[in-house]
DNA sequence: CTGAAAGCGCTAACAG
DNA sequence: CTGTTAGCGCTTTCAG
């Protein structure tokens, strides 16, 4: 292993000087600096973690992590948590620590609300869930220009200067759960389609478009109705929605339901008609677990949430602790498929 | 973060005290022996990763990997060479290194090879595939009277002595393999299964066990056929064999090919029914990902050969230089399904 | 602009 | 049996 030493001997500088040049930081004269920099390459110089890890505690950072908290998220949102917050710990060793920051996700966020949050918070680098994000445009321009470090995780926005989006995508998810409505099956293919949402939430819609983008490749799958949720309904009401477009519609033999989480409209599809081969997405919970073993539920497409939680913390802590540059703008999380057989696999 | 200064301080002794009552090593009174692990267990001591880690280079520490190569074998663990490779460049970190040890793949292992192979390369720990180890219970033994740590992976041995089996569930794969065939089919299920070898591999007939056990789910399900290689076929007598049985089974409507890398089986099946769903296991060739993905084979499932690679050096290394028992004396690797939609997934 | 030096936490060699 | 010390590679502060 070649360490910054033995270029500074090479070179005939000091270790200080060496540095100053890998790290951009302080004068140096251009002579030396190309020097080092040619002496660098030339052997490979790969900084060690070790010494890295030891003499980063200097700085005492501190990550923030944003997340929505309500009943209805927090499922899925906890895992993330969890996650980031296993991660966190690994953190205590650098002498740096992960700020969690939940924020009243029942309503839309309020830029001025999160800007008092992370303020109040003292932070060098910032994690955004999508959703929150989208309402902070003007706050994440903000932080560009300040060169306050922030990753987007769980969906995406058109903007740039975050570090990195974190989280699947969701298109294939969709494209995924065709596939596997898709296998097997000889006869006609009927799907239904349901939605725990209004039809507008960025990852549902990117899964049917999926979905119905790779139905070209089967020409006997046809969607034969969706049923999203609507502002004057209710829950219960939505259910009964689902039902009766469910009986209404005999030759329906695949159901995709699209929200996490939404086990108990599985069951209420499973008690009309046994043999609907269920699709969900997301697997956050242990009776949606036995759901899937006893086979009400054919299949599940999982996302990785802890995945995403703690590669968020840590793309933004080795950015700011040793100044790397995240592979790919795109941390793409594994879309694993479950079924009764592997069931026990994921968390 | 609690530092052992901070547990030597508290103890009222020195630093040198606290590390050798931390690693047993050399002699310490019971008294202060007792105070230290009192006061590290009360402070919730984990010793710093990185402080180690600069420590350790002071070992030279050096890992063997031993490995079959031979043409038939070497499409499968390559990858878990691959994983290795890759691994052991962060070792050099340490100051440490792994050596790769090939042997002859296409004979059985002999034991006084294996011996003279090991013990010409001096090595602090020592990675076995399963199939190798096998010959060598004698040699396995005596390293575990030596106190030389090793692990087997790949395949696992009924033996004691060894850290830990990095490797995946054999049984599990089939049983995956069996959900699969059995998904969105309504009809009867007729199976036919062709296996590269001879019935005897560890591998392949744990797979069959798992998948034929899994069929007590599937009542409409059972096996037409079953065709192994015998050591009167040559390759091309056995291809003929399987497409023979294929001909004869008229009712087949899934083909579980067992073995990996065998994707000729499989187009030569497709070539002959383009309605039997073919299952197979390990996705190791860009052939076969396009076969995947064109839907010539339906399904694979996959045991992460690179991260088995990974692992085996990475639990010897942290157990040398960490004194780390791997959490679980068995290392399972996550078993996935590929379909056509998430064939880009693993390579 | 540059070099020297301290110190992060841990281990091991060396004295006592 | 126990304390002291050097040093792993890196960053940063302090002099110059």
């Amino acid at each position: 292993m070649v360490t910054s030493a033995e270029i500074a001997l090479r070179a005939g500088v000091s270790r200080g000087t060496v540095d100053r040049v890998l790290h951009n930081r302080g004068k140096v004269s251009p002579e030396k600096e190309a020097l080092v920099r040619q002496i660098a390459s030339e052997l490979g110089y790969v900084p060690n973690l070790a010494g890295r890890g030891l003499a980063v505690r200097k700085k005492s950072l501190r990550i923030g992590m944003l997340y929505p908290k309500d009943d209805r998220m927090t499922p899925f949102f906890k895992k993330v948590v969890a996650g980031a917050q296993e991660y966190a710990e690994s953190l205590s060793a650098y002498n740096a620590a992960a700020v969690f920051l939940p924020r009243n996700g029942a309503v839309p966020a309020k830029e001025e609300e999160i800007r008092s949050i992370i303020e109040e918070a003292g932070l060098d680098a910032i994690a955004f869930d999508g959703e929150t994000a989208m309402n902070c445009r003007q706050l994440l321009k903000e932080l560009k220009e300040k060169g306050v470090p922030f990753v987007l995780y769980n969906s995406d926005l058109q903007i740039d200067g975050q570090l990195a989006y974190i989280g699947c995508d969701y298109e294939k998810a969709g494209r995924i759960a065709c596939g596997l409505a898709a296998m097997g099956r000889k006869d006609k293919i009927c799907v239904g389609i349901a939605s725990h949402d209004f039809g507008n939430v960025v990852s549902s819609s990117a899964r049917i478009r999926g979905f119905e983008d790779e139905m070209r490749r089967f020409p006997d799958m046809s969607v034969s109705f969706r049923q999203f949720m609507s502002a004057d309904l209710n829950q219960d009401e939505f259910f009964e929605h689902v039902r009766s477009r469910v009986q209404e519609h005999p030759e329906v033999n695949v159901m995709y339901v699209v929200n996490p989480g939404d086990y108990s409209i599985c069951r209420l599809i499973h008690d009309i008609r046994r043999d609907i081969a269920i699709i969900t997405n997301d697997l956050i919970d242990e009776h949606q677990r036995q759901m899937i073993q006893s086979g009400e539920i054919a299949a599940t497409i999982c996302q990785q949430p802890e995945v995403q939680g703690a590669k968020s913390l840590e793309i933004l802590f080795r950015h700011l602790a040793f100044g790397e540059k995240p592979q790919s703008d795109w941390f793409r999380t594994r879309l694993s498929i479950i079924i009764a057989q592997n069931a026990d696999e994921e968390i």
